[in-house]
DNA sequence: TCCTGTGAAGTTCTTCACAGCC
DNA sequence: GGCTGTGAAGAACTTCACAGGA
C-alpha cells in the first residue's frame, strides 16, 4: 500500500536516486518498460528491495509488465523534489568549491548555484561561471534575499565548524557538508556529510582484511 | 574478546574513521583518555554503539576510565591500514580532479596521488601539482611500475564506464567512484562510489517530507 | 564511583515466497 | 509465463542493562 511520508529510512531514499538514474539511461536506450529484476541487475539490488522500495510509495508496476518508464521517472522525481527548482549556495570558492560550482550534474538536476561565498577580498563581489562570489559577511542577508535552501560546504578545515554554525543559524536547512567538521544541528535540519578521507580510509581497511 | 577480521559491517568501519578523526582532535586539546560517551557525543552516536564498534577489535579501554586516547589512535590506524603508504592515481585531470590532486586531507593520510591519467594531449606529459600526467593508454604499464593501489574516478561521464572497468582489468583492487557509472566488479575488489546529486537529491526528499 | 565489555533484547532493514493480475 | 505487491521470515544492526574491574 502507499503513498504515507512516515518513516521511510534514508537507505531507500539513496536508491530512489539511483533507480532514477537507471530509469533515464534505460530511456535513452529506447526501452518503454522496466521490470525490477533488470532495475536490480543494473545496480546489483535484488528484485525484491527494488519492488519494496517503490510500493513505499504507491503501486507503480503492472503485473506480468513491470514498470513504465517515463512514467516512473517522473513519479520518482516528483517524490524526491526533483519537480522544483533548488536554489542552492556554495560555500568556499577553493579548487573543491570552484569544481562543485561547474558541475553539470547540479544544475541539470534542478539544483541552481545562485551564490559562492568566500571570505577572500580578491575573490569577493566578482562573478565566477557567471554566479556572484559575496563576502560571508552577507550571508544572511544574501540567504533571504535569493531565498538560499541548500548550502555545499566546501571551506578550509579551520573556519568549517564556524560556517556551519552560522549557515545553521541563518535558517538553510538542507546542508552538504565536504569538511571532516561535525556540528550539532536541530531536527527538522537535514546535515549530509560526505567525508573523502573516510571512504579512502574504509577501501584501505577492506584492501588489507580481504585475506584470499 | 577480540580481533577477528570476521564479518565487521561497512557502518562500523566508517565510524572508526570518525573515531579517529574525533581522537585526534581531543589529543590536540591536550586530553589523555576519553570515554565512550564524550566520543558519542562529539559525532552523535550512542556510547554502546562505540563501545561496541571498538570491541570488535579488542578491549582497547580501562574501566572506570576510558580509553588511552594515544595508543587508540595508533591501534585505529593500524586496523584501518593507515601504518603505510598508498598509492593512489587520479583518473580525470578537470576540475574535480585536480581539486583531489590538491587534497590535503589525503597526503596527510598515507594516500599519496603518485600518479594522475587523462586523454587530453595537452594535459599528458607534463605534471600537475608535481604528480606526472600519463595519457590513459599507459595505465596498465604505470599502474605495473609504480604499484598503484587504488584509483579515484573523476573523468567524464561518458567515458567512466569504460574507464572503471580498464582499471578493473588493470587489478587496482580499490577503487572510489565520483561518477554516476555503475559496473559490475569482482568480489575481491572494493569499489564506493560517491554521487554528489544522490546525495542533494536525498536533502531535497526530506527538505520537503519533513512536515512541521 | 565511573566506565568498559557484552549477552540479551529490541529494532530496523532485507529477502523469501506466493497470491493475484497481465 | 512473467512480474508486481506484500505479509512473514530472516538477517543485520543498535541499544539496553548489568557484571565486573579500575
Amino acid at each position: 500500500m502507499a503513498n504515507t511520508l512516515r518513516a521511510i529510512p534514508l537507505s531507500t531514499v539513496e536508491r530512489l536516486s539511483i533507480y532514477l538514474r537507471t530509469l533515464r539511461e534505460s530511456l535513452v536506450e529506447g526501452m518503454d518498460f522496466i521490470s525490477s529484476t533488470e532495475i536490480g541487475k543494473r545496480n546489483d539490488f535484488t528484485a525484491a528491495q527494488v519492488r519494496k522500495d517503490l510500493s513505499c510509495f504507491g503501486n507503480f508496476g503492472i503485473k506480468g509488465t513491470g514498470y513504465q518508464i517515463s512514467e516512473l521517472i517522473n513519479t520518482l522525481e516528483t517524490i524526491l523534489g526533483l519537480d522544483r527548482e533548488w536554489k542552492v549556495a556554495i560555500f568556499g570558492l577553493g579548487k573543491l568549491g570552484g569544481a562543485l560550482a561547474c558541475y553539470k550534474g547540479l544544475k541539470s538536476a534542478r539544483f541552481n548555484v545562485v551564490a559562492i561565498f568566500d571570505v577572500d577580498p580578491k575573490k569577493v563581489d566578482k562573478t565566477y561561471k557567471n554566479i556572484p562570489v559575496y563576502h560571508s559577511d552577507m550571508l544572511k542577508k544574501v540567504v533571504r534575499e535569493k531565498k538560499i535552501q541548500i548550502a555545499i560546504i566546501a571551506v578550509p578545515t579551520d573556519s568549517a565548524k564556524a560556517t556551519i554554525q552560522r549557515i545553521i543559524d541563518a535558517g538553510i536547512k538542507g546542508i552538504l557538508n565536504f569538511t571532516e567538521a561535525r556540528v550539532p544541528y536541530p531536527d527538522e535540519y537535514i546535515l549530509k556529510n560526505v567525508n573523502l578521507a573516510g571512504e579512502l580510509e574504509s577501501i584501505s581497511y577492506y584492501l588489507i582484511h580481504s585475506d584470499l
